[in-house]
DNA sequence: TTTAACTACTACAATTAGTAGTAGACAAGC
DNA sequence: GCTTGTCTACTACTAATTGTAGTAGTTAAA
């Protein structure tokens, strides 16, 4: 059997698109449309998520909907500052980090630092 | 037996923090100051990270020295990038990211984009 | 009441990474 | 030249993670 990888990471898209807590099943129907994956795969992937505290979820009917515990843009920003309190070369890696970034993510930058 | 997690982060710390290109041996005696660790263990993890291609490699004798192909900043910068561009919602994380910083991050922040 | 759908639990397999042993090569001393 | 100790490349084992799905039990509908 062959690994497709980042299933988990196409389950948290999945929730972080969707406007309201799913079901496994709706989340089943959305991976169906991309790749072929059985029922229970994902329901397994899902639990993970939860036990790993990346899902919170809460019972309707016989069932649970799970949502993401943090906004994805609340999560890649937190990674981020993660990776960034990790280096101990703390402001020379934000020199590097803002060098690299596009002309029009500076402006954006800009603005975000002048308003406060 | 236990294992103790990040055996490769710490190699790479090692490095980093080497002023030259560093030889198995040498990385072996750094490390065994810290924890206990057989020196064949730590001669896997090097050419792991060099199959990896995170550390180059030149022949010394009969040995190889290994240095970190990215400096520690410059790594840790472009794993910040990678993660910012797999969100989707860049200017939103961008702005999350802004604000968990401290003030005197924002200040650093602001010199490095005023000046160019 | 039977049957079809749905889900919780369990199991298995592939990959990654921490751990170390073994054997071979080389240098130094006898 | 032989022996012995050190060093390293290769191999192997194991634990954890994660992609994969089956089985059995439960519920609801026909």
């Amino acid at each position: 059997m062959s690994r497709e990888p980042h299933l988990e990471s196409a389950v948290m898209e999945i929730l972080w698109n969707a406007s309201q807590p799913l079901t496994p099943s709706q989340v089943h129907a959305e991976l169906k449309s991309a790749r072929a994956i059985a029922y229970t795969t994902v329901l397994t992937a899902v639990s993970r998520l939860w036990k790993k505290g990346l899902l919170t979820r809460t019972r309707r009917g016989r069932t649970y909907t799970y949502l993401p515990r943090e906004g994805r843009a609340d999560s890649a920003a937190r990674r981020m500052e993660e990776l960034l309190a990790a280096t101990r070369e703390r402001n020379l890696t934000l020199a590097r980090f803002i060098d690299n970034l596009s002309a029009s993510d500076r402006r954006e930058l800009r603005r975000f630092l002048e308003h406060e």
